[in-house]
DNA sequence: CGGGACGTTGACGGTCGTCAAAATTAGTGG
DNA sequence: CCACTAATTTTGACGACCGTCAACGTCCCG
C-alpha cells in the first residue's frame, strides 16, 4: 500500500509533514499579534531582496502593516474589490481565479508561502480576480502606497517590485505555452513538477506532494476537464510513473513526467 | 466585390490607410535623427503617465536614450539576449512568442505602436521571448535603469511603470481564459474584437483591420492549427459576419461577435 | 512570368468533452 | 463517535471538435 494511512503525512522530512509547519508561528502577546518583523521572518528569502543592510532590513519591516487570517475556502480578495495592498503569504496555499460574463472561470495560478499575491490590482486599483485559500492561511498585509514610498529610498526594493511583476509575466508565458499547445499528459506532467519543485524550494519532499486543490480546480488551470484530469492521473499510475491517493501524488520516475512534458528533447 | 483592388487601403478614415501613418515621422537632421522627445510626441497619452508636470515632462524626454528601426521579419530581441532596456512601439507591429526546448513555440502576443515590449526581461536581466516585426517598425529605447533612476524622482512615472507590468499581467490572465475555455470559434471571435477595439483606440475604424501576421501566427497565439483558423474564418464568412479577403478584414456584425464570444451574457 | 510563401478546403482520425453511474471520501449534526 | 448527506473522484460509452495529412488555389516579389 501506499501510506499507512490516508492521514498520515506524506512529506519524508520529519517536522514538514503540515505544509509550511517550518514558518514561525505568531505568538499572541497580550492578546495581540507581536509586531511583524520581516527582517526575522525565515521566508525573507522568498519574497524580500536579498543584500539588504541592517538599516533598510529594519526599514523593510514597516511595508508590513499587518497579518491577516484567511480560513479555508474562504476569499483574501475578489474581483471587484478595491486594491490597496500587495500579500504574501506566510502559511497556506491559495488559487487565483477570474471569471468571464458567461460564467466560465479560469484559475490562472495556485500561490504557496513565500509568494506575492495580488500583482493584478495595480493596474485599475481593483483587483481583478478571486484570490481563494485552499487550506488555512496567514498573508501578510503590505499596503501598495507604502511599497511604492519605500521602494523610492531603498533601491533594492524597486528593483525587487519590479522583478517580482516580470517573474509573474514569464510564469504567464509558461502557462501560455502550456495552455496552447500541449496535450493533456504534457500539461499534467508539467503541473507536476512545476509543483513539486516548487515546494522542494521550501524545503519539501522532490517525490511526495499533498495536493490542495480539487481535480475540477487542476482541470480549470491546465484547460481541461475535471474526467480528463482523473483519467490522466490514472494513465499515469497505469504506466508505473506516479502513485495516487486521492490527493495524495508519489511522483515514481521523475525523468518519465520530463520526458512526457519534452517528448523530443535528446541531450 | 470587397475592396476594389486587393492593394487597396482598407481604413475607411482617410489618411490612415497605413497603420500608424498618424505618427509624427521623424524628419532627418544632418543625417542624423532629431532629438527624441516624448513630450511632444503623440503617442504620449499611450505609452506615459497623465498629469505631468512642464518640468516632468522634460525629463520624461531623457528616458529613450535613441530610437531604433526593425525591419518586418526582423527581431527587436530574442530570447536569451542581455536585458537593459524597455521598448516602446512608435511604428509598426509586433509579435512576442516564446520557444520550448522540443520546439513548440507559442505566440504570446502582437504589440502595435503605443504599446511597451521587452517586460519579460526584468526579472532575470535577460529575455525569455522573441520580439519580431511584423511590418516595418520604430521603436524608441528606453534603458531601464534610467526608467528606474527616474521614477525614484517622479512618483506618476513610478506608479505607470508598476500598472504597465500589471496591465500585462491582467492582459494575459484574459489569454489564458481564452486558451483554457474557449472553442475555436470563441477564441477567434475574442481575437478580432480585442485587435479592432486596439486599433480603433489609436484613430482607426471600428469595423476593418489589415491582419498583419499568418494564419499560422493567429493560430499559434490562440491555441490552434492555422487550418483551423483558416475554417473558423471561413465559418464567420458563412454565417455573414465578417468579410475576409486575405488579411483583409471587415467586421459586419459586432454583435455576433459578442455572442460568440460570450454565448449566454442576457442584459 | 515563375517560384515560394501563404491560404483554403476536404477527408479522416484522435483527443478530449459530455453525460451518466457508481465508488469513495469529507463534512455535518446528532 | 457515528450516521447521514454532500462533495469529490473514478470509470465507461459516445460523440464533437479540432488536429493531421494532402491537394489545390492565390498572392507576392523578384
Amino acid at each position: 500500500m501506499l501510506y499507512q494511512t490516508t492521514s498520515e503525512p506524506v512529506n519524508t522530512d520529519a517536522g514538514k509533514d503540515q505544509a509550511h509547519r517550518h514558518v514561525t508561528p505568531i505568538v499572541p502577546l497580550n492578546g495581540k499579534a507581536i509586531k511583524v518583523a520581516c527582517s526575522s521572518c525565515n521566508l525573507r528569502e522568498l519574497c524580500m531582496p536579498l543584500g539588504l543592510t541592517h538599516e533598510e532590513l529594519d526599514r523593510i519591516d514597516d511595508l508590513v502593516a499587518n497579518r491577516r487570517k484567511v480560513k479555508r475556502g474562504t476569499p483574501l480578495f475578489r474581483n471587484g474589490d478595491k486594491f490597496t495592498s500587495l500579500f504574501a503569504i506566510r502559511t497556506g496555499f491559495f488559487k487565483t481565479s477570474i471569471a468571464s460574463e458567461d460564467g466560465r472561470d479560469q484559475v490562472t495560478g495556485f500561490q504557496m508561502a513565500g509568494e506575492i499575491i495580488g500583482l493584478d490590482g495595480i493596474v485599475n486599483d481593483q483587483h481583478t480576480c478571486d484570490a481563494v485559500a485552499l487550506e488555512d492561511a496567514e498573508v501578510c498585509v503590505m499596503p501598495f502606497d507604502r511599497i511604492e514610498d519605500l521602494s523610492n529610498e531603498i533601491h533594492a526594493l524597486q528593483r525587487h517590485v519590479h522583478k517580482i511583476l516580470s517573474r509573474e509575466i514569464v510564469r504567464e508565458h509558461g502557462v501560455m505555452l502550456l495552455l496552447g499547445s500541449m496535450r493533456a499528459e504534457e500539461r499534467l506532467a508539467a503541473f507536476l513538477l512545476n509543483l513539486v519543485q516548487r515546494l522542494h524550494a521550501r524545503g519539501f519532499s522532490q517525490s511526495e506532494l499533498v495536493l490542495r486543490m480539487t481535480r475540477e480546480e487542476i482541470g480549470s488551470y491546465l484547460g481541461l476537464k475535471l474526467e480528463t484530469v482523473s483519467r490522466t492521473f490514472s494513465k499515469f499510475v497505469d504506466d508505473g510513473i506516479v502513485e495516487v491517493k486521492q490527493r495524495h501524488v508519489r511522483i515514481l520516475n521523475t525523468d518519465a513526467l520530463r520526458d512526457i512534458v519534452n517528448p523530443k528533447a535528446y541531450s
